[in-house]
DNA sequence: TAAGTATCTCATATTACGTCA
DNA sequence: GTTGACGTAATATGAGATACT
């Protein structure tokens, strides 16, 4: 049967890779192969993103590309109220935005960590608390009055570039975050929390591919067990057959050495001892060793008990 | 050097908006 | 025109890491 190193079954609580990224509870459910691709230290790799980017870009560039398709937009604009995202940032404040940007990258933060530099942003700490997030929420100069936040589509060569470069790495370094939000005509924040939903989707996506795995091994294991009773009735119903006991060996009790964990049959002669496979490896038996035949001469008594067998697995009957 | 603080970035949960059937 | 489902941008929150005092 498969065991958890076959399943690659790895449960990855907690970790720091590199960018001291959280690390979320990771069910690595690839085959074995895969076991050996991605780091245990980095269990979001890009590797692996990568594979799971090439089997979510279907699921998830479906929505993407139709909602963002150009018809779609062009309806939606003007409900858009005059707002629209896909454009620069006006001027003046593009450029303040840009700037600004630069160091707003964080709901929690007020200034980015480009420099990291407490000074140099102490410098920028002005009396607005957080200027990104009411450019974040859409709320333009025009609009300060309209508190409720407004959801602004990205384009679809925006989002496809975004794709690209999430497929690149899950995760931006500040002067990345600044450059694609250059090139996008998008706030930094806005390509942050890009970042972050996209991760958050592939996440729930690789769930769902692990549960449904999960699944399907259940239902293999539940099979297997269904089979291996009913295989069991069947041995015990030729147990209590008649011609079962004329064909009887013997009780036979057999013994594992607690050294190398080989099975012998104490039925026999201790100096004729065969080594028995084990049940689970089916290992061709192998001659006696040498500690075995003096163990088995002295007839020590360990701690390794006799191993009691069912009957019917003792003498197992004859197939014919 | 250790402790405390500030900041950044992340994951995660949730909200709110846009779109579509 | 309305409505519910769905996708997703945006927000809120807490935690870990790092730099600084």
């Amino acid at each position: 049967m498969m065991g958890k190193d076959d399943l690659g079954l790895s449960l990855s609580l907690s970790s720091s890779s590199h960018h001291h990224q959280h690390l979320p509870l990771q069910l690595n459910l690839m085959p074995s192969s895969s076991a050996s691709g991605p780091p245990p230290s980095s269990p979001f790799p890009c590797q692996q993103t990568t594979q799971w980017a090439g089997l979510l870009a279907d699921s998830d560039k479906r929505p993407a590309l139709e909602v963002c398709g150009g018809a779609v937009d062009a309806r939606s604009l003007p409900l858009l109220r005059g707002i629209d995202v896909n454009r620069a940032p006006s001027s003046g404040a593009a450029e303040r935005d840009s700037e600004e940007d630069a160091g707003v990258s964080s709901p929690n933060s007020t200034l980015s960590s480009v420099s990291g530099k407490r000074a140099e942003r102490d410098t920028h700490l002005g009396d607005e608390h957080d200027p990104d997030r009411a450019c974040s929420r859409g709320i333009s100069d025009e609009e300060d009055g309209d508190a409720s936040r407004k959801k602004l589509r990205l384009s679809k060569d925006q989002s496809a570039i975004l794709e690209e470069s999430f497929k690149e790495h899950n995760t931006l370094n500040p002067q990345q975050k600044l450059a694609l939000a250059k090139q996008l005509n998008l706030r930094p924040r806005q390509v942050e929390v890009w970042f972050q939903n996209r991760r958050a989707r592939t996440k729930l996506k690789q769930t769902e591919v692990d549960c449904e795995y999960l699944r399907r091994c259940c239902e293999t294991l539940t099979e297997e067990n269904r089979r291996l009773q009913k295989e069991v009735q069947e041995l015990r119903a030729l147990k209590l057959s008649p011609q079962f006991y004329m064909h009887m060996t013997p009780p036979t009790t057999l013994t594992m050495c607690p050294s190398c964990e080989r099975v012998s049959n104490s039925t026999t002669s201790t100096t004729t001892t065969t080594s028995t496979s084990s049940p689970l490896t089916n290992a061709p038996a192998q001659p006696m060793p040498e500690h075995h035949q003096f163990l088995h001469r002295r007839t020590i008594p360990g701690p390794w008990a006799p191993i009691p067998l069912r009957p019917f697995l003792d003498a197992p009957p004859q197939r014919s």
